[in-house]
DNA sequence: AGTATCTCCTGCGTGC
DNA sequence: TGCACGCAGGAGATAC
């Protein structure tokens, strides 16, 4: 399930790939993704050059002459770079084909179809899916000031809070049970019950974990790939998520697993106090 | 404004 | 072996 590593992952890529490269024919098989794929975007995307590959939250940014193409992996979405003369076989799930004039095809896989395909030549800072989200994880602008201060008003779950894209985006489900563990908070904690000490403890995790991640090349677990076809192999550092009646890696406590706001949710009780509810 | 719930969809694991 | 079923899950939409 691609987070945002796993989109970072994605993203270097397919970049050295695509980047300055021309788009001369587009396939779409499929127009049926969370949203439907605009019936036109073959012909808009026909002849642009992409400049850049931006990426914004869990969104993929293809810069392109007379706009923006925005690229969802969902929940099972994956782009593959493909060499357009070796006619790949096309996968069941293989909705979309973007083909360039260097002779590379990014192919936009998507069983579960969650995720979305969208053109927009709007200034992506009006743009509705991307205006009201949070900080980047990796900036400064995401510290424990600005975290304590997001508790304040705000009774939730920290793990809730974190992992809401208004907050801060990148904190999916399984980087938000490990970063909590690595805090020491239980994912249940209240988020106005926070202290300015565990915020900053919880924004370094969050920025390590991820970061972490994504130098492993991303969390496989059941069907994410990188652009080049391998796994990631960040699952094997994972401490808690998943890991339901293992050892607690740090005191051997038996990890714990329950559902907070319907998300499968992992800790350890004894590292991870609920200090009020 | 903040929070909880619903929804999209397919593949996989489980139990009979 | 095969079928029915439940479940997972990012995040926008919707209802309080």
């Amino acid at each position: 399930m691609p987070e945002l590593p796993e989109v970072e992952t994605t993203r270097q890529g397919i970049r050295p790939h695509l980047e300055g490269s021309k788009i001369s024919q587009v396939i779409i098989r499929n127009h049926s993704l969370r949203w439907p794929i605009d019936a036109d975007l073959a012909s808009i995307l026909d002849g642009q050059t992409i400049h850049s590959i931006q990426r914004r939250a869990k969104y993929l940014l293809l810069h392109c002459d007379t706009g923006v193409l925005l690229i969802h992996l969902g929940m099972s979405g994956n782009l593959r770079i493909l060499n357009t003369a070796d006619n790949d076989e096309v996968g069941k799930h293989a909705h979309v084909d973007i083909i360039v004039d260097n002779g590379h095809t990014l192919r936009y896989t998507d069983p579960r179809r969650f995720g979305a395909i969208l053109w927009t030549s709007e200034p992506l800072s009006e743009y509705k899916l991307l205006k009201d989200l949070g900080p980047e994880p990796f900036t400064d602008a995401f510290n424990a000031d600005y975290l304590w201060q997001q508790c304040q008003t705000r009774r939730c779950s920290i793990k809730t809070l974190v992992m809401n894209g208004k907050i801060v985006v990148g904190a999916g489900n399984i980087y938000a049970n490990e970063a909590l563990f690595l805090s020491g908070i239980h994912p249940s904690t209240r988020a106005n019950t926070l202290t300015l000490q565990q915020c900053n403890q919880l924004v370094r995790m969050i920025k390590t974990v991820l970061k972490q991640a994504i130098e492993a090349g991303g969390t496989t677990l059941k069907d994410f790939r990188k652009s080049d076809g391998q796994p990631g192999y960040f699952a094997q550092q994972l401490n808690v998520y998943g890991r339901e009646g293992d050892d607690c890696p740090k005191c051997g406590s038996i990890i714990q697993h329950y559902k907070e706001a319907q998300r499968a949710t992992f800790f350890c009780s004894q590292c991870q106090k609920l200090t009020s509810a």
